[in-house]
DNA sequence: CAGCGTTGTCAACAGCGTTGGCAAAGGTAA
DNA sequence: TTACCTTTGCCAACGCTGTTGACAACGCTG
């Protein structure tokens, strides 16, 4: 209404933040980003979001590169290095199921922007911090984030499927008609598979790897 | 031509398995999966393929399948335990780079075929060997798995996007403008990161998660 | 005022998965 | 043989997607 809020260059109101806004509300109430809904969220035309993003990649990699930063602000910055990695890596996970279409549709693992570079910041200095020599800090450093990174956009597409309605089976399949002699290991410890959610899976993979990075600093101690 | 070469119910050309193998050859070829194309190359309808298969996903479930089952073809089943889980993990995100169509485009984790049945009573053997007990085979199977599933995953994605013309970048996206006073660590180990290429990454998570297989062996020799 | 770059709108295109109807081809029984 | 019925492949069409080019309205600058 009155003039005094826009200053230079506000004019338009479909600025990146507003689209990247609607975008990330319209990801986290499970609907799929799509132009034509995105431009009637936003109460403007469809094709005006090619004015701030060159295609449905660029803006992907945009929200991927939100959703990122995001996973950093639940972390208490103070906390031992393990436990930050810990927390980072469920607050990832989270984040990803809350926006499913985010991680599965985003086709790059890597968004150039400011929050992954944050990210990649954090986890190294962690890792340093942890008391690992340059060496170690990168191999484990590879480890984690593409661990974190691939499990995460996997739960996003499984998160897609429960909220299309597929029921929340168990994370390895229909396994009821095993057969014991065909499948002999698979069917001895079948109930322990059974009752595994995939959020158990990933918290054990992100234990295994945190303490085999200990492991590492220990053994390094001792020599 | 002569009639002899077909007997019962061998009218049809487009069985389960013909279908099956023109889309592997489809996605080998760096092509993308689509109903048209795979009509095409069939030489028949593009809708006839639903005569076989629900929809894409029961086809891609497929597809999937019998890439993670030919992922155990390579391995030695007799070697070391570790030496045949690395093996196929190698061998896996080998096939999967070889036929990113089916990786990236697989919604699913889960296949429910019998490749999948076969893989994990494979992975769960080669643990059980290893002297693990039943809870660690469970929990190690599922870090394993998840890690390998994932990561293949994810790489098929990476390599779709480099057969699209892409140049290969570093696994990490753009780094060089990073800001040494904003991302100090960072800046100090990039030499070191821009040279990982995305393989190599992947295989130090394998190694890094094998060790820790192994040290919860030895932890529990021990004791 | 005239000119220019920027921004939003509109119609349209090609491609995708998917559906229903229809015709031809076997097998089976009278 | 004749008649039927199920299976199988073809065809046209639908609705959806991302994307493009042309066009009009706007604010800034000379």
């Amino acid at each position: 209404m009155s003039a005094d809020t826009r200053r230079t260059k506000e004019r338009s109101a479909l600025g990146r933040e507003a689209i990247l806004a609607a975008a990330t509300e319209l990801a986290a109430s499970g609907a799929a980003i799509t132009f034509r809904g995105l431009g009637s969220a936003l109460g403007a035309d469809p094709t005006a979001i090619y004015r701030r993003f060159r295609d449905k990649d660029e803006l992907m990699a945009a929200l991927l590169d939100g959703l990122i930063a995001a996973s950093l602000d639940g972390v208490d910055r103070d906390a031992p290095w393990r436990d930050q990695l810990r927390s980072g890596a469920v607050s990832t996970i989270d984040i990803f199921a809350a926006h499913p279409q985010v991680g599965a549709e985003a086709t790059a693992i890597s968004t150039g922007g400011p929050g992954e570079l944050a990210v990649i910041d954090w986890i190294l200095s962690q890792l340093d911090r942890a008391g690992l020599d340059r060496q170690q800090v990168v191999r484990c450093y590879a480890a984690y984030s593409s661990y974190v990174l691939a499990a995460a956009a996997t739960m996003s597409q499984q998160q897609l499927k429960e909220n299309e309605g597929v029921p929340p089976s168990s994370w390895v399949g229909d396994l009821r008609a095993v057969d014991p002699t065909r499948h002999p290991a698979l069917s001895s410890v079948l109930p322990e598979l059974l009752v595994l959610t995939p959020r158990e899976v990933f918290l054990e993979g992100i234990d295994v790897l945190l303490d085999s990075f200990e492991a590492i600093v220990d053994h390094d101690a001792r020599a």
